[in-house]
DNA sequence: CACCAGGCCGTGC
DNA sequence: GCACGGCATGGT
């Protein structure tokens, strides 16, 4: 199966990466630069293990998913390995939150210029994603310059409310969604969202644009439910098979 | 000039 | 409970 990386890293679950000259990606994480050419580079270090969810068996998954229906199949045998990212609990809110009405493009954009304008640099060139503290001396003015536009208050809202992120491991499913979405401009997509490429609850099912057209087309009486007990993993396969084909 | 982008909020019914 | 318009910005 290929590897996909471009997908994984690119594909709107991180806005921390960029594609170097050479074909490889790198982001800031853990304060420091990773770089990563294939999958299996996250192997040997311990930190990308994690961050790439390397102990979980997707192949066996794969393999359940695709067996399930026809559309899953095809959205399987075209997608290639997938991975859900275990990105840190607030970059990770704010990303979602900067992704509502909103692409991928602009929002690396603001990703980055959130970066430099209060991160710190790490080496030259290269900024570490601002923490809450960081943040914090923001105005809703300066986060408008920087381009956020309608959601400079949700982000302010957001930074008054991070402790709320480490009240979230041992709630269920639901709670946690409830909790979440106490966070202005934090719905249902988004929470889902955070839920999955944060805090590895893989019973997420985010609904955005795109997932509506599959539910509307392929799965008219069906919710998801159906998918249980990999709704986020059929998610993604779902979401970059309906993409691929426009 | 429209319309869209991995939606959500506030309002009205 | 559900439907609707509005929302900042940049690209097509």
């Amino acid at each position: 199966m290929k590897d996909n990386l471009r997908e994984i890293l690119l594909g709107g679950q991180s806005f921390s990466w960029r594609e170097e000259e050479d074909g490889s990606f790198s982001a800031v994480l853990n304060e420091r630069v990773y770089r990563i050419a294939k999958l299996e580079d996250a192997l040997s270090d311990p930190f990308l293990y994690d961050y790439f969810d390397m102990g979980y068996d997707y192949d066996a998954a794969a393999a359940a998913i695709a067996s399930k229906d026809d559309i899953l199949r095809k959205a399987v045998e075209s997608t290639g390995t997938i991975r859900l990212l275990k990105q840190d609990h607030w970059t990770a809110t704010i990303s979602f939150i900067l992704s509502q009405n909103n692409n991928i493009k602009r929002i690396t954009g603001l990703y980055n210029r959130l970066s430099e304008k209060y991160g710190h640099e790490v080496v030259p060139g290269r900024f570490t994603f601002p923490t809450p503290m960081e943040m914090s001396r923001a105005t809703e003015e300066d986060l408008r310059a920087l381009g956020t536009g309608f959601r400079a208050p949700f982000i302010l809202d957001a930074i008054a409310k991070a402790p709320v992120l480490d009240e979230i491991d041992g709630l269920t499913f639901d709670e946690a969604m409830e909790k979440l979405q106490s966070i202005k401009g934090i719905g249902p997509k988004v929470a889902s969202c955070i839920l999955i490429f944060s805090y590895q609850r893989r019973e997420g099912f985010p609904m955005d644009v795109w997932m509506k057209k599959v539910m509307r087309e392929y799965y008219p009486d069906k919710d998801a439910s159906y998918f249980h007990p990999y709704e986020a993993l059929s998610q993604q396969y779902l979401f970059s098979w309906i993409r691929s084909l426009g």
